[in-house]
DNA sequence: CTCGATATGTGATGTTATTACATTAGTCAA
DNA sequence: TTGACTAATGTAATAACATCACATATCGAG
């Protein structure tokens, strides 16, 4: 991971539009939100991201093709270990944490198995507390 | 997770191409593979794969967008606990297994938070013991 | 200023997945 | 047997997600 820098104008905007939102976004539904200051084409959206996720500012979320500010702001240009999501089905809400224990299996998995790690990835799908009493 | 019956034409087909190949396989790989047994269409194979799915029998991997006949044949039908995957982005081969503790410790979380899990996702990618030393 | 690196604009294309609707095959009760 | 129901299948069209190829612009180092 990079070490963030400023945000260049294109990244600034679809940095902005992920911290607003609520939940996870889709790549188009970004560039839809940023037609309005000049976005034309998947391409601007999927340039600026993949420089947010090298700064570890942004997380791709695989199961749902979605994308998230990261809930840890703090974090920016450190690396961040490994991430587990939970994202709620009902209302799209993504919870995000990590866990020394799971980190440390996996890197025992990983070691026993002469398997270099780059990334890996944690995905919860279900329904939050919120949605589930309701 | 339903419990496995006889499979359809179609299921056996998709299910046999996953099971010869020798790593994770897109749908429209699937469908090319089975141009010659009369498939003409992605939707013969995404409802297979549903339903293969469904039995246990064949896993999708997010983060790459392909399917894997489980490594794991003797737990068809049974419900298979959290499963994780070791993807080598060189040569493509899946490692299945699962781990009592991480699998524990996802249940501590989602216990804590009242979210109530229905699938979870883990997948490392890297580079496999094999394509390292070469 | 000039060069190289980074960022941007734009259209076309590639890849993955679903919707909608028609048809066929099996099951079972009347 | 027939009718009614359900599961499976066939097919075309479309939606959703992502990248390629190429042109242009911006900016700092030398
Ligand atoms: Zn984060
Ligand atoms: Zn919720
Ligand atoms: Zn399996
Ligand atoms: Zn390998």
């Amino acid at each position: 991971m990079t070490t963030a820098q400023e945000l260049t104008k294109n990244q600034s905007l679809v940095f902005n539009t992920l911290s607003r939102a609520d939940g996870p976004l889709s790549a188009y539904t970004i560039l839809d939100q940023l037609r309005g200051d000049g976005f034309r084409a998947p391409l601007q959206v999927y340039r600026a991201l993949e420089k947010l996720l090298d700064y570890g500012m942004v997380h791709r979320l695989e199961s749902i093709n979605a994308f998230v500010a990261c809930a840890h702001p703090h974090h920016h240009g450190h690396s961040h270990g490994m991430i587990a999501f939970a994202i709620c089905e009902k209302c799209g809400q993504v919870s995000e944490f990590s866990d020394d224990i799971i980190t440390q299996r996996v890197r025992q998995w990983t070691t026993d198995n002469g398997f270099k790690q780059t990334k890996t990835t944690i995905e919860i799908r279900g329904v939050c507390a919120n949605c589930g009493t309701a």
